[in-house]
DNA sequence: GTCTATAACTAGATAGAC
DNA sequence: GTCTATCTAGTTATAGAC
């Protein structure tokens, strides 16, 4: 009873934890983050993080790879049923301008901060690579009977939009507000409209041939 | 004489400085970089980068700027002859290829590391907006006689081509190595090529009033 | 303009009481 | 599992010699 008790206590601590070491990234920035300042934050004391993770660096992973789990979970569904690009960038909006918003910015900033660090860069690419896979079956899904599906190589293409999406994220944070974000993701999903038409008439009237 | 040949030195100095911050960020990533470590890269005394910049963060982003002059000074006579979307991703793939690509790790992680900093965010973002002013100028004349342009905003555009690459930098730093974005640029490059037939045959059978 | 020395502070991390 | 206290090392930044 005490053991069960006590393990459910260290449980909530350690989200109490991870959901600070988010909060602190996204509100005074990687650089700025410390087992001190994550502390202040979450108002625990700051040796907690040590006996819980180890050290702040196995804190920022954990936190990050908690906070895309959740993330993934709330959109997997979603890109299952996705059926054209416009609704595949409407995803991307949504992924950005939601609730779980923070988790994209300490993500942008922990990117960014460790691109040079050999040890955390593959793990942090190895977290976000599940999203790569989704979004490349989507893409397979809805290219799958356009003309010129053959020639467009989906793996890049999936590549390219985690690539944007985490530039948006960077320079949307930069910039302190999300007006040009949002400008983008509403031209992308008319422009991704606009692109139904024109498949359909190509289909028909303009032909490759992939051999 | 005296006097010139100080203020010589002086400058020499700063630029070893700003050299050598750079390539801090480079070498040992954003969190790693400190006065003390940039001077050891550089090989000069610690206080010397308060004498001339004031702050470690500071001297960041004066290396910034001065890395940006310096590759929008090699790229800018090519961006404004270039003629089409493939182009244009050429240049863009050579920006990231090139001699100094350290610069734009620099800047990927800088970019990242100071999201959340309200004072720098803006500083940095006003250093790359002139990219903005160039593509977009050049996406307008690439774009001149293509029948779906009107359709298209060359701002959001612009501003996007500048998000995907920065991602694109932030990712294959993070993964240490180039293959993916090496092929994500061939693939680019290849569908807009793609891209000019359709535009031909559009204009010809495919009519839009932007009106 | 560049150096040494140092002040004042903050970081990660651990030992040991509770 | 959580706390206080503390050690060590590294940080920014400055004063003052050269």
């Amino acid at each position: 009873m005490a053991t069960r008790k006590t393990s459910r206590a260290g449980e909530e601590t350690k989200n109490k934890i991870l959901d600070a070491a988010l909060e602190t990234v996204r509100l005074e920035g990687l650089i700025n983050t410390s087992a001190r300042a994550i502390a202040r934050v979450g108002d625990f004391n700051q040796a907690l993080v040590f006996y819980h993770f180890g050290s702040v660096e196995e804190l920022l992973l954990s936190a990050l790879e908690r906070a895309n789990v959740r993330r993934m979970a709330r959109f997997e569904e979603r890109l299952k049923d996705v059926e054209d690009l416009a609704g595949l960038v409407r995803i991307a909006s949504e992924l950005h301008a939601g609730d779980d918003d923070p988790d994209a910015s300490a993500l942008a900033a922990i990117a960014g901060g460790w691109a040079a660090n050999s040890d955390f860069g593959p793990r942090v690419i190895a977290t976000l690579e599940p999203w790569n896979v989704l979004v490349a079956d989507a893409l397979r899904r809805i290219m799958a009977d356009w003309p010129i599906g053959p020639f467009i190589p989906v793996d890049d293409f999936a590549y390219a939009m985690a690539a944007l999406f985490l530039g948006i994220e960077t320079m949307s944070r930069l910039e302190g507000n999300d007006d040009r974000a949002t400008r983008l993701f509403a031209a992308l999903e008319g422009l991704s409209r606009l692109s139904a038409p024109f498949v359909d008439q190509l289909g028909a009237q303009f032909t490759v041939d992939p051999g």
